[in-house]
DNA sequence: ATGTCCACCTGCTGGC
DNA sequence: TGCCAGCAGGTGGACA
């Protein structure tokens, strides 16, 4: 699920468990996620107040009043538990804060990450470096869109999933964005008007906000003992629909594989 | 530079 | 019941 709204939900759902708190303890049940963890991570996160909880696409971020941040990253299968009863063995980090309060990263395929870097370089950070807008800020719209896009000539669900086209979109919410738009999601992104970017982009923030929205309304399910969640795949458009009618014109959905990926579409008003 | 594909890892489901 | 193929929300790197 880990795509930016489910980060965001994730990151609003630690906010009140550590916003404030004092680490007690991090243990680090492995030496490694995707990458190895900071040697020092550790030493330098034990005893820090944590003062502030964020969001960089789909990174979780952690800042403490030692002028360092934890990064995290969920991959593909990566949540966080609160208070579980018991420590599985896909809970590879587990945080203890000054209130007793437990939260473990859980990450079964390990394509998640636990970086520790100082806040103020935070903009250095290598994933961060080429990073595009983020897609609910200001500086994404169709002018940015029709910028980047211009001369490309790569499908425009390709480049949407590209990072540094924007930040933060995965391969549920491309599907649904596209769908809203009514575009192919073959097309060569070059190759959109630009009234129709102005439409893409609209249609991308709506997906993202609808997605945050349902969330947050089942915030207190989200970060929990078990996990799993499953409340906001009723909203998806296309997504996972394949046989299904269109929500814009009834035609049945269908899937075909690029590169690997499900694309989820309706090859009658998707043009 | 751009476009395309694959590996990384584990668990689950469906077909035989 | 067991086995195996196929599938899964991401990303960096290796190619041409």
């Amino acid at each position: 699920m880990p795509e930016l709204p489910e980060v965001e939900t994730t990151v609003r759902g630690l906010a009140p468990i550590l916003e404030g708190r004092r680490i007690e303890s991090i243990e680090l049940r492995r030496a490694d996620l995707r990458w190895p963890f900071p040697p020092d991570l550790r030493q330098r996160v034990t005893g820090a107040r944590v003062t502030t909880l964020g969001r960089r696409a789909k990174y979780g971020l952690i800042g403490t009043d030692r002028d360092d941040t934890l990064i995290f990253h969920l991959g593909m299968s990566g949540h966080w538990r609160t208070d579980p009863t018991e420590i599985g063995k896909h809970d590879h980090v587990v945080i203890v804060t000054d209130e007793g309060r437990r939260l473990a990263l859980n990450d079964h395929r390990r394509f998640g990450s636990l970086d520790l870097v100082r806040t103020e370089a935070i903009a250095d950070y290598p994933p961060f470096r080429a990073m595009g807008p983020e897609p609910l800020g200001p500086a994404f719209g169709g002018a940015h869109l029709a910028r980047v896009l211009e001369g490309r000539s790569a499908p425009i669900k390709a480049l949407l999933l590209d990072q540094k086209i924007v930040a933060g979109l995965g391969n549920i919410y491309v599907c649904d964005a596209l769908n809203l738009a009514g575009i192919a999601p073959g097309r060569a992104g070059g190759h959109i008007a630009r009234p129709r970017l102005d439409v893409l982009a609209d249609a991308v923030k709506s997906v993202l906000k609808a997605a945050i929205a349902a969330g947050g309304s089942s915030l207190r399910d989200y970060v929990r003992p078990d996990g799993e969640l499953g409340y906001f795949s009723k909203e998806w458009r296309v997504y996972g629909r394949e046989g299904l009618p269109c929500p814009r014109c009834g035609t049945v959905i269908r899937r075909r594989v690029d590169s690997g990926r499900s694309t989820f579409y309706c090859p009658k008003c998707q043009r």
